[in-house]
DNA sequence: TTCGCTCATATTGTATACAAAATACAGACG
DNA sequence: CGTCTGTATTTTGTATACAATATGAGCGAA
């Protein structure tokens, strides 16, 4: 045989409907153009998406193992709603998720590695100072990912990954406000320093302080809503 | 209206299809009867199991997602293999999600479900006095849900789940020695002493520990047979 | 009116049919 | 003799058809 089998075509592979349709359905439901608790008709997505019920339900089954969507037998997927309940259940498994990568990635990361996520954080603080909210956003995403790569753990980047695109929902629904920007952008230059000194245990636990502090963020934003909700219910 | 809309129904969710092939597989897969590296034909499952291929492959994809086979495009299912260095990989991760089970049980852990696990850590002894490895491992099993399930966060339990299983197949294949089975006996005491005394960074640490010790073990067992494969490939 | 029932409709779950890709095989050629 | 190539077969991916269940409207009785 010419070369060991499965080295070029494992390189390959061809993507099929059902997780694509299935990425396709994440976005719109993480920056919210799918809104929590929305009904999803299989026929209307099939149309709107040009393909049949069976690559759809795929998809459908997909989002459901990540937990953006539920699925009632017989009755149907429904985008699952950002509850603050939800968030306080997600977060800590996040944390502990996030306290390993930090360690693993102070460990293992390349030069080339640390030297891409100081430049990340060098563009997120100018995108602060010039209030680019959609930049920040992304430059977070991306120094996050940066982290997980280093972190050499597929299985890791699995598991954190379907619980960030839970997150994520809540992050676009919260807006920031000046002052938590303001400490996250410090947090973040915290998290470089620990990484660059390649501390584990100390990046470790401030990338597991900066979730905690999104999350009490998060939960101030959401209960205000909460309370002028019922606010506008009563009157 | 008689009862409150989604309390009944909800609570009868008449299972489908899909997810009861899942589990079905995930037995075979877990307990070895389906070997790891075999492709799976969907023709001949669906044969087997009397069942369309829809619900088939709707199994299929869980299994994926869940890491206990691996899919390639237009190429079909093969159960992924329990490597040591896929042990390695999942270990870690396990562990972080363990030592977070221990904190949040050591706090929320009802007394009832303290006492029932302190019985069937009582009864596990005498298991392993007696040598009964089948009723062992499910009594290992049975705690480790116990303490889940006292954790009260069903994100934790669903990825903890997931990982148990890929790990489960491991600890079937590497058989417990005697001395490791004597320490795992005493880890287990040890492991009650800390969450009867609610005391989570103890039951955290030790609850990974347990479980670092339990790779130590495999870690041995997988390498020894790697040897042995390699003596009788050579004679 | 309001509750409960029946039946029509819509929606989901499952099976089958069709299309595309990969594998296996046979023959030609070096 | 081995290797390459073209073709047949098998297998997977997608679409459609059929079955079971849920939803909702209309009607009748308390």
């Amino acid at each position: 045989m010419m070369n060991a089998p499965g080295t070029i075509r494992d390189a390959l592979p061809r993507r099929t409907l059902g997780p694509a349709i299935a990425e396709r359905l994440r976005e719109e439901i993480v920056d919210g153009r799918l809104a929590p608790g929305l009904k999803l008709n299989e026929r209307v997505l099939c149309e709107r998406l040009d393909v049949s019920r069976t690559p759809l339900r795929e998809a459908l089954g997909i989002l459901a193992a990540e937990g953006l969507i539920a699925i009632s037998p017989h009755r149907g997927a429904r985008v699952s709603k950002v509850t603050l309940d939800e968030l306080e259940e997600v977060f800590p498994v996040m944390a502990a998720l996030e306290r390993l990568t930090g360690e693993r990635a102070a460990r293992l990361a390349s030069e080339e590695e640390i030297a891409a996520i100081a430049r990340l954080t060098e563009r997120m603080t100018a995108t602060w100072q010039a209030r680019e909210r959609r930049e920040y956003f992304d430059l977070n995403q991306a120094i996050h990912a940066g982290l997980l790569a280093a972190a050499r753990n597929p299985t890791l980047a699995a598991h954190a990954g379907t619980l960030d695109a839970r997150i994520r929902r809540g992050r676009y629904r919260a807006n920031l406000t000046e002052t938590r920007w303001a400490k996250a952008v410090a947090e973040h230059d915290a998290i470089l320093d620990a990484l660059t000194a390649r501390d584990g245990a100390r990046l470790g636990s401030r990338l597991a302080n900066h979730l905690e502090a999104t999350l009490g963020a998060l939960r101030t934003a959401l209960t205000e809503g909460i309370d002028r909700r019922r606010e506008s219910a009563h009157g």
